[in-house]
DNA sequence: AATAAGTACAACCGCGGAGGG
DNA sequence: ACCCTCCGCGGTTGTACTTAT
């Protein structure tokens, strides 16, 4: 029976690319509905038996890619929550384009999901990077003289509140000094993104409840986040610490962790 | 109002690993 | 050991929609 409704109403008509056979395009709601069902007798898996046993004109590629980013039951729908982007960016620090990995961390959210909302979110910045990266120096050490200031000021209002941990946040120079002396094996250019990104970060992490004149600490943020992204392989997952146990990843720049964690 | 640029997301493609014959 | 099929993954493309000019 759902073979004729299909045959009825899959007619060359509909415009869609029909290639040997299998056809191509968006979804009908009818072949949506011809795919649950046979998920519901068959269970998922063995998808190339999914064309025989349904009569879809769909390969089992196809098939298997609109149930598991479509129409499973258990898929989460919305934008993509302040939370679980924090999640993305953290796992992706781990794990670089893992997305299946990422993807189980949240729940209801797909690789393919994850995947597209990095590129349209996050990637677009990466081929400014190169060229951000004298810029976000500038910004980086008008951030640091902001926050000294800042840091002043409020030693003078509240003299209760030991910030010395923070002051004692490391120089880019010393940033450097550190990496060369971790990972002397990259070259001077990685030292100094390494350094740069992880001195960046730093700040990042100490200014969050500040506010900045001239640019927004969200917009920075990400620029320096895109400074890393070349060269997570050389940082990030040699660094990164996290207890086996605990499948939660933790953002830890730095083996010598600054004084402020 | 028109259109160019940007964004979001669905879907396809190629590749490689696993497993069975 | 080899071949074949199936499956899953990451990269990429296509397109509808939105926003900016």
């Amino acid at each position: 029976m759902v073979c004729e409704i299909f045959s009825e109403q899959m007619g060359s008509s509909w415009g869609f690319i029909e290639e040997i056979g299998w056809r191509k395009g968006p979804w009908t709601s009818d072949e949506d509905r011809l795919l649950i069902e046979y998920v519901k007798l068959h269970g998922e898996g063995r998808w190339n038996s999914v064309a025989r046993l349904t009569g879809l004109r769909r390969n089992g590629k196809s098939c298997r890619l609109r149930w598991v980013n479509y129409l499973r039951p258990d898929l989460k729908r919305g934008q993509i929550t302040p939370h679980e982007e924090r999640i993305i960016l953290e796992l992706h620090a781990r794990w670089g384009n893992r997305w299946s990995t990422i993807a189980r961390s949240l729940p209801g959210r797909t690789d393919n999901e994850i995947k597209n909302y990095w590129r349209t979110h996050f990637k677009k910045k990466i081929k400014n990077s190169s060229d951000n990266v004298e810029k976000s120096r500038a910004r980086l050490w008008k951030r640091q003289q902001f926050q000294q200031q800042q840091q002043q000021i409020n030693n003078q209002i509240n003299n209760q509140i030991d910030i010395k941990k923070v002051m004692s946040l490391p120089t880019m120079p010393q940033a450097k000094q550190e990496m060369t002396i971790l990972y002397p094996n990259n070259t001077i250019d990685q030292q100094d993104q390494v350094g740069f990104f992880y001195s960046s970060m730093l700040n990042n992490s100490t200014s969050i409840s500040q506010s900045e004149p001239s640019s927004s600490n969200e917009d920075i943020m990400w620029d320096d986040l895109w400074n890393l992204d070349d060269f997570y392989g050389h940082f990030m997952i040699n660094t990164t610490t996290y207890n086996k146990t605990n499948t939660t990843p933790c953002l830890q720049p730095m083996a010598t962790t600054p004084a402020f964690y």
